[in-house]
DNA sequence: CAGTATCCAAAATGATACTG
DNA sequence: CAGTATCATTTTGGATACTG
């Protein structure tokens, strides 16, 4: 995956250049804007813990192979926690950490927003911002 | 481009289910998370307006294909305006509307926050967090 | 300048089968 | 149950050339 870092070697412009390299905040960026990234957080933000097959059952969609990239990503990001309990047959919790927790906040705020201010697109009558 | 949306036609379990639709909201949130949608709108944060090959300019590695797409999705979700002054050559200016301010708030906090809280990822210590 | 059209490469995602 | 491995497909993104 590409971060916007110019393939030409010319610098990058303006603020936020933290994110045009390949810094763990571009990376934790990149994982929570991912395809299925934003859903495994959410989720677990209504509920946690949950385990793997909750997870899936509960992400319209998500094949186990994403199911299990997304979560390992931010896994090592540190938003979400892993935790295996050694049983037959094994079972394995996922959650939020506090880390997680925060961001969590941003990312419902943000989609309250947009679940709030969506319907009127397309013609030119846009509400107040913020 | 697939939303979430269950292709086997069951219904989506939990909260949430405006954005496992084909709604505006969904369409809103899959332009902006998508791969330049995030940089075009901050850019427009940080000063508007901005002409067409400001933004290219000012966003590193962004192919003229590329920029022209977001800015077409984003003037539709009612975010970004666009507007031509009938000269030759054209000039078009893009600038955030007031919704895109709005949601640009939210944008800008969770990436101040990611920029201030993702260095101390892989290990187990996470901060406070929000 | 501000795009669009076309074609190609790369990356993400998905289905399926298999393992501990 | 909780994944991983593999392969095919879909999507996305980029280079380039062309237009008003």
């Amino acid at each position: 995956m590409d971060n916007g870092i110019p393939a030409d070697g010319s610098a990058p412009r303006g603020g936020r250049d933290v994110f045009h390299t390949e810094c763990s905040a571009r990376q934790m960026l990149d994982h929570v804007t991912s395809r299925w990234g934003i859903w495994v957080l959410l989720r677990l933000h209504e509920q946690r813990p949950l385990r793997f097959y909750e997870l899936r059952d509960r992400i319209g969609g998500i094949s186990e192979k994403m199911l299990s990239q997304t979560l390992r990503n931010l896994v090592q990001d540190g938003l979400v926690w892993r935790e295996v309990e050694p049983d037959t047959p094994p079972k394995v919790a996922y959650g939020l950490t506090p880390l997680g927790g925060g961001l969590c906040g941003h990312l419902a705020a943000m989609l309250d927003w947009i679940e709030a201010n969506a319907e009127n697109t397309g013609d030119g009558a846009q509400p107040a911002g913020t």
